[in-house]
DNA sequence: ACATATATGTCAACCGGTTAACATATATTA
DNA sequence: TAATATATGTTAACCGGTTGACATATATGT
């Protein structure tokens, strides 16, 4: 009762080996009766080629390696969900690696990727520093993070999204604004956002101070900062931790804080579509992703590296 | 510049092709030097196993087909998280595929896994009828669907969810409840929802009626319905948009309607924690049927087909 | 009638590892 | 010293398709 493979299927069929391979194929002459034949055997049979076997001689698997910290997000889940939309009109496949923002198992997806002789990968998982990156030629593009000199990187345009956030809460009149974002370690273009907060700030000569989004920073900054009337989170699930906290210390937003988010992914939209926020393309950049590493496994290192910079749109809600 | 292979190792390493096969698998006896030199000489070349390889003569991949509609919801979100994990940490790899609700592409998928030798699959996405589901002899597991008698379900306590909503909805004074679910065509235990909901309200001797979600159905909810005082919808998304129609008509929630959702997952909690919900064990949910699958791929048809059915939780937000 | 297109078969090499069988050589141990 | 454990090599078959070279036979066109 073992699987049936092509021998099987020239078998019942009453032909050769290389005539079922040329009407699996498409290639060179068939015959109708005689494809007709052979496609009875393989429905009979209930054959499937191996593609394991035909990856190998081709060398060409037709995978593409998805490595992101996690689908559990409004933001990758969209995300991973373009991107594998795209990757299968293209004939690809995905391999779903979720890292949990760990590098150990960035690490170990990577080489795990290179075994299965993946064809590329789309990575937004981590920082530069992980050697692999550097060593391996493999095709590779990056979402919202700098991996390595040569890999391309598809982003939105993180600093024109700062400047949008910060400008808006100024007009909405905020005089004490801050701002959360990830750690500086972690190079993402996303700290651009942050530069633009900065910036646009001092451009104001208004103080600015930004806090890291680790443990009780949303307590931290209402205790340390009683004058607050303005912040730019720099993700959409930080902006409901802090309007929760502020509501918590019945503090009324927008009325006393003005609390602006940043990412406006689909679902985000949808259970919580008061938030005021900054949206990034993700449909876009998914495409633009998909697009340019095909590009790249297609031409080789022929292709320059070049960084894709997608806009963002401000989405007025109610918490500003 | 090709890929290095391992005889290009045992090339560089000055050993046989066997004792680098015995060294990358542990087999028969290796001495200290020789483990050296072969490992100095993968790491110089930059060398990966090819898995393709490997795979085609074990007749193995160590891989396995996820399908659900998308990765941009939640629910999906989360569990496909979880389901990632727990094959990661059994040695498996996850083969993404998103059918985005249509028939035509999971069949597509599902010929493309069984090409690819995956080594069973996990999938959530649609009904029975797929009679690959039925021919295949291929370990399946499904979450939250029927798909054929011999294929075991895994699934939350959906009678008891809706009976829980419904009860609670009771318990809070509601007199006109409705209820909110997909097509009842679509063969899943989420149905088993609805049927609580009915009866549970059939066993209080109070009139009920299920809306099925297509088109405008909270508008046509509210608009037919002026007394209504309570919804219960299949799922947190549903209960969003319901309680955005209400506000839109001015309607106070939880003061003149209260809502309850279904799912409680991760991010919705996160995004609108003020939701009533029924919770799902999403986590549990993708244990049991990673192990479940992995033990069917492990024993074969000795392993008879038993359901799952794990508990769910009320949890009382505001909006109720 | 002859050139060419169409249809199918045979054979063997190949993709990159795995593995069993067997040979050989040194090291260890009873 | 003989028996055994350790270490490595050689060879070839195998996993399941793919492909090129070559042979052969019928069909079609001019």
């Amino acid at each position: 009762m073992n699987k049936p493979k092509l021998s099987d299927v020239a078998e019942l069929a009453g032909v050769s080996l290389t005539t079922v391979s040329r009407v699996l194929n498409n290639r060179g002459y068939i015959g109708d009766k005689t494809r007709k034949k052979v496609h009875e055997a393989m429905e009979e049979l209930n054959y499937y080629p191996n593609e394991i076997a035909r990856s190998l001689f081709i060398s060409k698997t037709y995978i593409i390696g998805v490595i992101f910290p996690t689908t559990n997000n409004p933001f990758y889940g969209q995300l991973i969900y373009h991107l594998e939309n795209f990757c299968e009109a293209l004939g690809y496949k995905v391999l779903l690696c979720n890292s949990g923002g760990r590098e150990d198992k960035e690490r170990a997806y990577l080489e795990m990727l290179q075994r299965h002789q993946v064809d590329g990968i789309i990575a937004g998982a981590h920082n530069r520093g992980i050697d692999t990156y550097h060593r391996s030629r493999m095709p590779i593009v990056s979402v919202d993070r700098f991996l390595a000199d040569h890999i391309p990187v598809v982003s939105s345009d993180n600093y024109r999204g700062g400047e949008l956030a910060t400008q808006h809460l100024l007009e909405r009149g905020c005089k004490h604004i801050f701002h959360i974002n990830g750690r500086r370690s972690l190079e993402t273009p996303a700290n651009l956002r942050r530069d633009a907060y900065e910036e646009t700030m001092k451009k104001h000569k208004m103080p600015y101070k930004t806090y890291v989004n680790v443990d009780d920073y949303s307590v931290r900054m209402f205790d340390e900062n009683p004058k607050i009337d303005g912040v730019f989170a720099s993700d959409d699930l930080i902006a409901g931790s802090v309007i929760r906290e502020a509501m918590k210390r019945g503090i009324n937003v927008p009325g006393n804080v003005k609390v602006i988010g940043y990412d406006g992914a689909d679902m985000t939209r949808m259970l919580f579509p008061d938030l005021t926020t900054i949206q990034q393309p993700i449909e876009a950049m998914a495409k633009e992703a998909v697009h340019l590493l095909v590009k790249l496994i297609n031409e080789g290192e022929k292709t320059a590296v070049e960084n894709i910079t997608l806009p963002v749109e401000l989405i007025q809600g109610k918490t500003t």
